[in-house]
Formats: C-alpha cells, sequence, structure tokens
DNA sequence: ATGATAGTGAACATGGCGTCCGGCATCTTC
DNA sequence: GAAGATGCCGGACGCCATGTTCACTATCAT
C-alpha cells in the first residue's frame, strides 16, 4: 500500500490532508464542502475523486496515520516511565499529552461541530488501545467485558473533551489523574453520599 | 406558545413530527431530506418551511416533546418506588425503561449514523437531570462538579447504546445495576464497595 | 357573508456533488 | 535524450436537494 507512489499522487494526498486539516481547524468538519479543501490543496476536483470518494473518505484515510502516530506515542511513553506500564490504563497520560499537543484539531474534531465520522473513529482507535490495557483485569463480576472497554474509552472522552472545551491550561498529569480517579473509583466511594435530593 | 393554535397548523405540525420519527426509524436521521418529511407527511413544501427552518430545527422541537415525557417519566417513577428517591443516581432506571420501550427511536438516534444535534440533545436534556441528582453530594476531590456531571452522563449514554446496539434482550434493571456499578465503583477495586449494592 | 389566516403546489435560483473529457506533466523504455 | 505510455489536472456538465416566491384555495373568526 504504501509502496513506490507516484510523486505526483504522494505530493496531492499530503496536499489534501493538509488542506482538510486546517480546514477543520477553521470551521470545522461540518461546514467543509470538497470545493473547500480542493481550493485550499490548490488541486483539480477530478483529481480529488480519483483518490477519495468524498470527504468522508477523506478523513477516515487520516486517520491511518493517526493510529500510526498514537501507537508510536504509546510506545515511546512506555519506554518513556515504567510506572506507565505497571499502571492500569497506563495508556492515559500518553494519550493526553498527544490530544494537548494537537489541541486544535482534537477540539475541532470531538467538540460542537465535529462529525460522528470523526468520534467514531477515535473512539475505535481507543478501543483497541483499551482492550488490550483490560486484557489482564479479572472479570469476576456480571458486567461484561465490552461493556468495560467502551465505559474507559467514553470517560475518556468525556475528560478530554472537558478538556479542550473549558480548561485548556491544566496539565496533562492533572487530567490523567482526573480521568483515573473517575474509572477507577468511580463517583461513589470517595465522596459521602448523604441523600439523594438536594 | 402552546396556545390555542389553528387546528390546521397543529394537524400540520403533528403530521410532520410523526413522519420525521418514522423516517428516522427507517433510514436514519442523516439520510433525510425534506422531500422525504413532506411526502411522508402530505404537506406542501413551502408549508414545511412556514413552520420549521429545515430538518434540524424540526428534530429540536421534536426534543421539546421528549423532555416534557422524560420529566413525566421521572415523575412517575419517582412515586413507583421511593427506594430510587433515596439511591444517588435514581434517574437511571426510569431512563433506561423510558429508552427500552422507544428503542427503535433511540437506537436510530444515538447509533451508527445518528446525528450530531440528536445526541447533543439528550445529553442536555440528562445534564440537567444529573446535576439536580449531584446536587447533594459532596465535592471534596479534585474533579469538578461539571466533570463529574460530564462522566455521568457519559457513562449511562455508553451503556445505553451498548444495551440497544448488542443485547436487546436484558431487563432495564439489569442494565441498570451495571450502569451504576460502574459509574459510583468504577473498574478498578474488584470488590471494593463502600455503598450497599444489591 | 367577508376579510383574515394558513396551507398548496409549482416554479425558480442557488449551490454542492460526482463524472467526463481534452490537455499536459511526469515516468518508462530504448 | 526522444517517444510513447501513464495518469494527474482542471474546467464543464448534469443531477439533486435546498430554501424562496407567488398566485390560488381552504378554513377560521366575526
Amino acid at each position: 500500500m504504501t509502496q513506490v507512489m507516484d510523486r505526483r499522487a504522494a505530493r496531492t494526498q499530503k496536499a489534501l490532508h493538509g488542506a482538510l486539516m486546517s480546514l477543520i481547524v477553521c470551521k470545522g468538519y461540518e461546514a467543509i464542502t470538497v470545493q473547500d479543501i480542493i481550493d485550499e490543496a490548490d488541486v483539480g476536483r477530478s483529481t480529488f475523486y480519483s483518490h477519495y470518494t468524498g470527504k468522508e473518505d477523506l478523513l477516515r484515510s487520516g486517520f491511518q496515520t493517526l493510529r500510526a502516530e498514537l501507537a508510536e506515542a504509546q510506545r515511546t511513553a512506555g519506554a518513556k516511565s515504567e510506572a506507565a506500564q505497571d499502571e492500569p490504563l497506563g495508556f492515559s497520560l500518553a494519550m493526553f499529552e498527544h490530544a494537548c499537543e494537537y489541541r486544535h484539531i482534537y477540539k475541532a474534531l470531538l467538540g460542537g461541530r465535529g462529525s460522528v465520522i470523526a468520534v467514531n473513529e477515535i473512539r475505535r482507535v481507543l478501543s483497541e488501545i483499551v482492550k488490550k490495557e483490560l486484557s489482564g483485569v479479572r472479570e469476576d463480576k456480571a458486567i461484561p467485558q465490552d461493556v468495560r472497554i467502551q465505559f474507559v474509552v467514553g470517560a475518556f472522552i468525556t475528560v478530554l473533551t472537558w478538556l479542550l472545551e473549558r480548561r485548556p491550561r491544566l496539565t496533562p498529569s492533572q487530567v490523567d489523574a482526573m480521568f483515573r480517579r473517575l474509572v477507577l473509583n468511580g463517583i461513589g466511594p470517595s465522596g459521602r453520599v448523604t441523600s439523594g435530593q438536594g
């Protein structure tokens, strides 16, 4: 797939991806038209369609890159601190750091007018990671493993979205601590529950 | 707003809402065109645009009804079992029951090709409910209240989506138990339970 | 009965989508 | 390095959905 590709084609695809990213940051995914993309990338209309079936296809193909980058981030983070290896959910800190680095893109993708496709893709990538992390955890309760996986992924996206939209200035470590607290302990045990109704 | 409305206008709006719901179940929100809606509802094109600015507006207006219905469900559920009042997150069981009753609609709205708008609206409605429920809980940790709210809402939607897409045959009670377990205790400590859970 | 209010359906302008074809830059082969 | 093959380029075209307008008709209130 990533074989010797015509230099022209490579240049075109790179330009298209870059254009899409810029536009996502500028005006959000939904509002982007194919015309915008080819205009920004400065390529012909038919060229676009000879590479991708539409803007959705282009976006999806971009997530191949993201997947590789995340895997890389996981690897380097694992090497950096071995503590992360031991802890359950060791992936989260590296992920938060990666997300903070590409804040503007993640924000546009996850927030307000983002696309369902993007969120789903992110969910898929995260699910794979979490699945591996949870494979060593005992499963004695009545909660299926896939529910647990989706629960963790959902919580991560929740915290991440909140971070991107409300508190840009927190450090990844602080956010990670919140995330782990929520996922590992929930909201019940730590805070004393007095009465349900206020 | 809900004043004496011209019988004709009322009939039209009802027909449009019904048509939208049917179509959502049939082909999913995204694939619906205005033409589909007015065709299904058997009203003129200009009539549609005299009531709503587009299909998004029609959908949003439908959530006013949903909001009222949920409030009603909360009330009747609260009256039915007083245990739900005492427990934290007493809203969840009634919500799961409501969702199971309108399974096909929720599934089309939340699942695969659903709209961002619908999910956001559902999140908003749920956030209000959860906010009230959590108002009595102490907040001494480093986790802001709004994060906690979004965490609960996210977990609820996660479990609900999973229920709708994977396990249609579980009872609301069973699903509710799973949800509470996850939200209150998390996935970390294998058996640690502080609050008495059945 | 008579205005007033609301719905009807066809036609129109707009704009994005996806395709097609003539033209040309780049790669291969000798 | 020249000539043919490859395949990208870009403008033009048809299609479809959107949202608006207008002359006309049906229903409501007085």
